[in-house]
DNA sequence: TCACATGAACGAACACCGTTCGTCAATCTG
DNA sequence: CAGATTGACGAACGGTGTTCGTTCATGTGA
């Protein structure tokens, strides 16, 4: 019963497709949507092939690179909203908030978003569309390409703190909440003064993923305005 | 050999310290620093201490508390700097900086502190001083609570970038930066003209977090005005 | 003084993980 | 048709976090 394993196994299974590079990133994303970011290891993945996990390793090189294609492959599910006649501010809140809201889909995204970086045309996208949308509101060149590099890390970090706070549900999290809350007042008025306000962002996510934004792209016209008019940036008061 | 095995233990150990949550965080935090992130596991810190991984669950929940404790404890080594006269922005920036060159001196804290928040007095009191410089410029309640989150993920994630690069070291990072070079120019204008500029991060690191900084709180400013402004109280003291 | 209760310490085990190695079999090449 | 190539794969290595049941030293009450 060893000796024609393999062929009886083909019979059984014959509609069996062949591995290959997406199939293994289809399966691998499928896996991550389904049961989260554990849901994503190279002996599930080969399991749910139906075959060992040394396989994999002939399409993929190691499970960092299979999470960089995974991650490049979700975006690729980002629908791109409608930004004819839409000022550049806007488009870029549009597009961001519907990244923002397939990360909030899919939480194991969120976590892989922001450890890695991915690899592959749909991030590609994701990038020219930011970049074109701030050539638009004149930000080019370096401010540019910190800029893109910002606003992408603050969704990410906003997808994974939301994510984050739900997972742990309320277990971690009420003790960090306790620990402020009962901090000496003495020793640390401005956290005592803020209060419960330290803690709204979980309420008020919407509007606070509109702030920060908001904060990101003022602060790069201002700040680019200012290094056009002198080099050195430390302002004096007078 | 096996009924006073523990006795003759203790013997050959006289000095040994008893467990407590204090030792392993300690033990945890060195192993962090010699060995980075996958040098402090349960097991690893048991063994430095001459023990089994299941007596650590007495002093610590799992291994995410532990680092969040261990993240506090680090943020311990955090030496002020003298703020006395200094503007509130300039003193900002050079707390984040020292912040900063701890997190790079010590790769490990800079992957703990992207997906772990920290228990303890320690940063406590890194929020503390944030908040304090901010409401000296005027920066308070939503804006303040939501602005510290804001600047304390942004030090993370330029500390976490820069160990991450350093570690995978031209593996990945090498096809990365060829697919974004070898993009095609007619989908992607924007990034093709940006060329080399989209990873002069590592190059710049001090311009760039400088940058990244001036940033967020010209938008914290700016964003707070146009919010004060459709609120009707305004109260800034310009 | 002595029995008892408490709880720290711990060994062993469970169910995983990423990755490597050697081998088999099928396909392509000459 | 022989040989080289290469995808596929089983097995194993050396880890991982966490749980369970037991031992044993210590402090407490009688």
């Amino acid at each position: 019963m060893n000796t024609n394993r393999t062929v009886v196994s083909r019979r059984s299974r014959p509609a069996k497709e062949p591995l290959s590079h997406e199939l293994i990133v289809q399966t691998a994303y499928r896996l991550l949507k389904d049961e989260g970011m554990s849901g994503m290891s190279m002996r599930k993945v080969a399991k749910a092939l139906d075959t060992g996990p040394s396989s994999l390793y002939v399409y993929v090189k190691n499970l960092q690179e299979l999470s960089a294609f995974v991650l490049d492959h979700g975006m690729g599910e980002l629908r791109y909203p409608d930004g004819a006649g839409v000022p550049w501010q806007e488009r870029l809140f549009d597009v961001l908030t519907a990244y923002l809201h397939l990360l909030f889909e899919h939480p194991g995204l969120a976590e892989l978003a922001l450890t890695t970086l991915p690899m592959g045309e749909h991030s590609l996208r994701l990038t020219e569309t930011i970049l074109s949308a701030l050539a638009e509101g004149g930000i080019r060149t370096t401010a540019a390409a910190w800029g893109v590099d910002l606003i992408l890390f603050y969704v990410s970090s906003v997808a994974f703190e939301h994510v984050s706070w739900k997972k742990q549900g309320t277990d971690q999290l009420a003790s960090i909440k306790a620990s402020y809350q009962s901090a000496d007042p003495a020793r640390y008025p401005q956290i005592t003064a803020l209060g419960e306000t330290l803690f709204s962002g979980d309420t008020s996510t919407q509007d606070r993923f509109r702030w920060g934004l908001q904060v990101i792209l003022q602060g790069i016209l201002q700040t680019q305005n200012e290094k056009g008019a002198e080099h050195h940036e430390r302002q004096n008061g007078s």
